[in-house]
RNA sequence: GGAGAGUUGGCAGAGUGGUAAUGCACCGGACUCGAAAUCCGGCGAACCCGUUAGUUCGGGCGCGCAGGUUCAAAUCCUGUACUCUCCUCCA
């Protein structure tokens, strides 16, 4: 959620910024308009609220004096009446405000570039080299269904479309991926986490998934309670730190979580409808911080190259690229994607996104920490996946495919593999 | 699933209708060569609005959360969340 003393202040500014994510000017007017009511009706009634505690003392002391007190407690009863009312429509006018704030996305940051979509993202480093085998690259699906590590058939059946089993070989890798994801991120100073999968409400609202994006995910109702399975780890684990005030010193927090993430894909029909890439339930590794409102960018950049190292170590071509205002995610004031090469769909796919969130959830979630001087200061959190598991699945069959069918196990991942080094038809179940 | 108890500052803990004690911690001062101890004073429930050169000053709100009763609610009423204890069940 945007700071509402920051748009009072700087009008013109928050409306540029939130044009080039597709906001109208004539929204964020709306939004000054309720304010300004409703700092007028807060004078209003907290004056008459002065008053009441005044009277309500001297009509205490009255009474401690066995003095009649009729005349105030009858003033009094008009007072209440007028105080009730104001609220009222304090409350009516605040529910406005509301409305439109908490669907307000975040400023982009100024070294952002400005553009509509996908297409205005800027690319920033690339790494690796693409190969250039002999033969034509098979898509990931067919290697895997192949090699029977794969079976998408199967989970249609049982769940339906955009489900998989892993089996076998193809098990036992995305094991090894996620294990050698979460060691690197315990190296790298991160705590980690198995938070929980099925979160509430208010927890979708603090990291700014609800109210806008309730088609995105699956709720289930246990008793009446809503609960989300969760779309990304970075629900449970940015809300660990809902409510805390946490001292500055331990800043900044690092944690890493292996979690399923359901969603519904809705929207996406259509779109990647064969093999690991799109997926209603699928493994990712996820990174979050928080920090305080100095260092966030700078860790940024950190959080980054913790996701670039696993790439690295596992010998994946890719490219890092910043997103555009019009593509960023809600919450988001600068992502950074990074898109893994997959050969067969010859281009970059999306393996990871790391986003700095500034103090946007941590306002909703009510995550802070106290500084040096004692006082309390909104928070900023990051998040980014390290990475999502199944993407990199893929990306392994495609880039590690021999001509014979079967996969190189990377290097990094052979120890984990139980010293398997290749997966065959043979050695696959 | 059943029964009972609880939730108040950073921590402990009083407060059963009159507007949040007290202690520890913390900050300042005195004493001291210095420290500890002691004494004096202060801050602190964390956010909103107005005001200001300001980190100033004034007010509102604030006792798990949401409502209600009342001139006035931590206190009374209703609902609800969570924690603990016991019983029951369970990987």
């Amino acid at each position: 959620m945007l700071d509402i003393k920051l748009i009072r202040q700087n009008p013109d500014w928050a409306k540029e910024k939130l044009a080039a994510r597709s906001i109208p000017n004539e929204e964020v007017d709306e939004l000054l308009d309720l304010d300004k009511n409703r700092r007028d009706l807060l004078v209003q009634t907290e004056t008459l609220k002065e008053k009441r505690n005044t009277v309500s003392q001297s009509i205490a002391q009255k009474k401690r004096n066995k003095e009649n007190a009729d005349q105030e407690i009858a003033d009094m009863q008009q007072v209440g009446a007028d105080i009730k009312s104001l609220d009222a429509k304090l409350e009516e006018v605040n529910d406005k405000m509301n409305y439109i704030l908490v669907r307000l996305p975040n400023f982009p940051d100024d070294s952002v570039p400005v553009g509509p979509d996908e297409s205005t993202n800027k690319e920033i480093r690339k790494w690796g080299t693409i190969p250039t085998e002999g033969f034509k690259p098979k898509h990931h699906w067919d290697i895997g269904e192949q090699l029977g590590i794969l079976d998408f058939d199967q989970a249609a059946k049982v769940s339906g479309s955009r489900f998989v089993y892993y089996i076998g070989m193809g098990a036992r890798l995305e094991r090894a991926v996620y294990n050698f994801m979460l060691d690197q991120h315990h190296e790298e100073g991160y705590t980690e986490v198995i938070p929980p999968y099925l979160v509430n409400n208010e927890a979708m609202f603090g990291t700014s998934q609800f109210p806008k994006f309730t088609e995105d995910v699956y709720t289930v109702m246990v008793d009446e309670n809503p609960l989300t399975l969760i779309p990304t780890a970075e629900v449970p684990l940015t809300n660990y730190f809902a409510g805390k005030i946490i001292d500055g010193k331990e800043l900044p927090e690092k944690v890493t979580a292996l979690s399923p993430s359901f969603r519904s894909e809705a929207g996406s029909a259509g779109r990647d409808t064969r093999g690991l890439i799109r997926m209603h339930q699928f493994n990712k590794v996820e990174m979050v911080k928080v920090t305080d409102q100095e260092s966030s960018f700078d860790e940024l950049e950190k959080m980054t190259a913790n996701a670039e190292n696993i790439l690295q170590k596992l010998n994946l071509p890719y490219h890092v690229i910043v997103l555009s205002s019009g593509d960023a995610s809600f919450s988001s004031t600068k992502t950074y994607d990074l898109e893994v090469w997959l050969p067969a769909q010859d281009k970059y796919r999306e393996v990871s996104s790391c986003s700095n969130c500034l103090d946007f959830q941590a306002r909703r979630a009510q995550i802070r920490y106290r500084d040096e001087n004692g006082k309390t200061k909104l928070a900023h959190t990051l998040n980014g996946s390290g990475l999502a598991c199944g993407r990199t699945v893929a990306a392994i069959l495609e880039n590690y495919q021999n001509e014979d069918g079967s996969v190189t196990i990377p290097d990094v991942l052979v120890p984990y593999m139980g010293g398997v080094t290749k997966i065959t038809k043979e050695n696959a179940k």
